[in-house]
DNA sequence: AGTTAGCAGTCTAACATCGAGAGTGCTAAA
DNA sequence: TTTAGCACTCTCGATGTTAGACTGCTAACT
């Protein structure tokens, strides 16, 4: 446990390294730390801090910036951060008139994260573990071919084309899609494949691909995220090389940024923070990312942070991914037909 | 009009600085230019290039790089360019096995032309002028709310939220729809605003959100883009300065980027190729584009594309988005039932 | 007339040197 | 325990220098 000094002196040199990018000589701590102490005295501690791994010194004669160390120290600090009232109602206002579609939130979601934390925004789909099917519709494009509409739970719609060995007229269609409804509704993929029933040579092409369509909405998980904020990353200073920043993109084209994102959240309640090195995947571990769960744990998950340098604004981030994330519970919340207030019991007990 | 050898000379610039970016000295002109002359005779030459413009020199003792009008120059100069037979079976195998929906062709187009190009590919959604209705669904999800499933021509499917000042039971909707789908079939959004029946309150709400997401739908031409490949752009020496792609992820993230390069393809048949400067937009005028339009014109027409450094493969980058041009064009043809021949004489005869 | 050898001249990139300025670490005193 | 003060270290920008890469030009050659 650090003495008060050291904590407020640590504090200081971790907010004016975020700050300003360039390390913090022991002056500017004594500027910013109003009591009245010399800079001798602040170098005395911050040698001490250095010892400790807290800070770190680029060389002997240059000021002191944080380490993951020293910033995991102030995140711990952190408490009782909120987003500021007027940025809390910009949300508000923002999401009361988009459309009334997912994409929309998540894409706004998205968008406003990145804007508020100048950094790289991650939002993926509200989840439920399994799809279960809900509604399917049949429409004939040409003869011998139709378009699958398929309708999940948790208002996800699915479409694919089929084609048949011969032509199939509407009503037909239409007949099949009633006969298929009134089979599956509210079935998951187990216990579809489960329901023993004879289906003519069409209706089994259908089922078919109703199954692959369902099996792909649940691999799909990774697939279906949002990323926008990039041009952020490379306004820091950190990163004008852009050298940097190159692991990370083609890690995000290649998906796999998603996949080693966005387990994270999964394990823990609230907004969950990792700095630089505490990262598993290497490609991340110059970053730091800030990232929470939303939705109503059981039914619908999905995942809501935010990438960027290790010296990112942390209370702010942190603040803005926790109050997107009850926002989009909200959100979820609605789209799953539960009242606000019950989810609200779930969502607030996590912090 | 310039002498054979100049030609040669100048084609020979280019494609070295194509392949190394660094300038090219006479001395490696004279290596490649096989025909017995000597490097002071290829300076000469390379002087007469310099003083009409076609090459820059970036100070005296430096070799020679294309200028735009030497690229331009330089390419106007390929001739019965085509992608290799291997590159192409490739495209066609991973075309076969990809799933039967636009949004999976489009991505798939996007990351293929970025790989093959090594550069950042943009591919737009087929789209017909104006929307038509073909089909509506209306599906409860609870009391007082349903989901909007509206099918237009061309395979589009629009979903949207409705929320209900009072509750609505399933067989009402579909009622409702089926009421307005005998309406409305085959009509566009200002034949809709035309016919004069009375809706009940409910059916005022469901038509004006359906004539709102079908305007949606003629403005988000813009938006629905995938765009891939950026991270080869910062692997580019040119670009090692992250200060200059920045300008252009910037313009990509408020979707104005879309807003330049899209229109270029509409106005010319077959692949577009703008270099440098002749670009309008000035964040772009450091890049090459290439872009071709595909589909069927006046049916529904896409963009594919490659955005790069002006040093970059022409030949290769051409080959590669005219292929993909007649592939997406044969698809969007399935899917607007036509035969494949009628189309392949509109898209050749553009050659 | 076109070509070329040869060489002077130009420019860059890399490296070394230097000095100013910024900050520290240490010492000795308060 | 704190601090004034100073020697020491390191960076950064400026300046200088040199080797090497190419060109441009001239004069000779075919």
């Amino acid at each position: 446990m650090l003495s008060a000094r050291r904590q407020a002196i640590l504090r200081s040199i971790v907010e004016q390294y975020i700050a300003r990018a360039v390390p913090v000589p022991s002056r500017y701590v004594v500027d910013q730390y109003k009591l009245d102490v010399s800079s001798a005295t602040v170098r005395n501690e911050m040698a001490y801090l250095e010892d400790e791994g807290y800070i770190i010194r680029p060389h002997t004669s240059a000021g002191s910036i944080p380490s993951d160390k020293g910033y995991r120290y102030y995140v711990e600090s952190l408490h009782n951060i909120s987003l500021s009232t007027s940025d809390r109602f910009l949300i508000d206002h923002l999401f009361h008139q988009v459309e009334e579609e997912v994409q929309s939130w998540l894409s706004l979601a998205a968008t406003l994260l990145a804007r508020l934390t100048q950094n790289v925004a991650v939002v993926s789909m509200p989840k439920p573990e399994g799809s279960r099917f809900k509604h399917v519709e049949l429409v004939g494009l040409q003869d011998q071919m139709a378009l699958i509409v398929l309708v999940l739970y948790g208002a996800r719609v699915k479409q694919q084309l089929v084609a048949f060995p011969e032509p199939v007229e509407q009503p037909q269609l239409s007949a099949i899609s009633n006969k298929l409804n009134a089979l599956y509704f509210g079935l998951n993929r187990e216990q579809m494949a489960a329901k023993k029933t004879t289906l003519s040579p069409i209706e089994v092409a259908i089922y078919n691909d109703l199954m692959k369509m369902m099996q792909a909405d649940e691999e799909q998980f990774y697939e279906e995220a949002y990323l926008e904020g990039w041009h952020f990353l490379f306004g820091q200073p950190e990163f004008a090389q852009t050298g940097q920043v190159l692991a990370l993109m083609e890690l995000a084209e290649h998906r796999n940024l998603l996949k080693t994102i966005l387990p994270i959240s999964l394990h823990n309640r609230g907004a969950t923070v990792l700095i630089g090195k505490e990262n598993e995947a290497e490609a991340v571990q110059n970053y730091s990312i800030v990232i929470s769960r939303y939705g109503i744990p059981g039914e619908a998950v999905g995942t809501v942070g935010v990438v960027g340098p290790t010296r990112m604004q942390y209370a702010r981030t942190l603040s803005a991914v926790e109050y997107l994330s009850t926002v989009l519970s909200e959100l979820t919340g609605e789209l799953y037909g539960r009242k606000l207030d019950q989810m609200r019991d779930k969502t607030t007990e996590a912090e």
